[in-house]
DNA sequence: ACACAGGTAGAATGATCGTTCTACCATGCG
DNA sequence: CGCATGGTAGAACGATCATTCTACCTGTGT
């Protein structure tokens, strides 16, 4: 019932409906085959999330979560703030050039629904104001002028070269990006 | 059966389908609305495009047409090759702020199409791939030196305003974007 | 031993999906 | 007139959709 689940069968359930959603899209991911990928039962799911929005959203929420986790531990590993900063797009670039990469799973959400006001395109928000923060977070490091600023036109630079990676299948976008960056830090 | 056509039953229907693919997405637009809204028959629609699949394709090429000739128009109000690069982020902010405005159509086309081979994602890369032409021309009106350098870094920030707008509902993407260009141009 | 919590297996429901079909109506051209 | 052409109206098809249901299995605590 809780959000924050141990439940080996529930945990399982999530990764499997997490992985299916971000390779084939939201509507196109029926529960017949959530069901038989994952082996755990209807009466459990919907005893668990209520209704398919509601395994989806939740399992976004765990993306969520895993994502800023793997991205932040990865780009903190440089500790010179202006490196680090550069260095997040060298970890982007890693990314793309992963197998099933498919883009942002929150973009890709948002797209999908319609509805501003739905809980899917909620928890995309929210992922997107956490990836700011974090960015917000590593400018401070760097400067004390125009944070806020910075970071979000840092965001731009993230979301831009993580969209034309999927839609052109492009990975040197994430170098392209990085090179604005630079231009950016050293104006 | 050619692409251009001018039938203007067949131009309604794609026009229709063009606007409830937009709002609502792709998979979650069923033939049922689309027939009771355009008003166009299933006979008639299965005559001309085979399959829905084939009905979406040829609404986005149209969308892609459309589209590229309201941005280009709107772009090439500013003569001044400098403030003109820069205009394309006044034109993007004036899109953000249109009521219906959901992103850009193919960006949301490819976040839900899983596969990279579908004729929806070829229109969605052709289109993005337009777009580069575009502004790689309006960057020789300013510069010679790395001109599809700069091209590809401008389309960053374009598709990075869009997606926020759309994920964060933020308009003022377009102007932050603008910033970065501006940036970028006076290096 | 017994009850119970938490799971599986899978049938069933009614809605909706994309697609095809028959039956009709209008228009223009020989 | 006769007759394609190109459209509408809408029933019908089988598949699949999300959801609910009954029936059964399996540990664990008392």
């Amino acid at each position: 019932m809780n959000a924050a689940s141990t439940n080996p069968t529930i945990e399982h359930l999530l990764a499997v409906t997490e992985s299916l959603v971000y390779s084939g899209g939201i509507c196109a991911t029926g529960m017949d085959l959530i069901v038989t990928t994952s082996g755990v039962s209807r009466k459990t799911i919907y005893k668990h999330f209520g209704s398919k929005d509601g395994l989806i959203a939740e399992a976004l929420r765990r993306r969520d979560e895993r994502w800023m986790k793997w991205f932040s531990e990865n780009t903190q590993q440089v500790s010179e703030p202006k490196a680090r900063l550069l260095h997040m797009f060298t970890v982007l670039s890693q990314w793309f050039q992963t197998p099933g990469f498919r883009g942002c799973a929150f973009i890709n959400a948002a797209g999908e629904v319609g509805d501003p006001d739905d809980p899917i395109r909620q928890v995309a928000r929210e992922h997107k104001l956490k990836l700011l923060q974090f960015v917000e977070q590593l400018v401070q490091g760097y400067t004390q002028k125009n944070v806020h600023e910075l970071a979000e036109q840092l965001l731009i630079l993230i979301d831009g070269a993580i969209t034309l990676a999927l839609v052109m299948g492009d990975t040197r976008s994430a170098v392209r990006a990085g090179q604005i960056a630079r231009t950016l830090l050293e104006k």
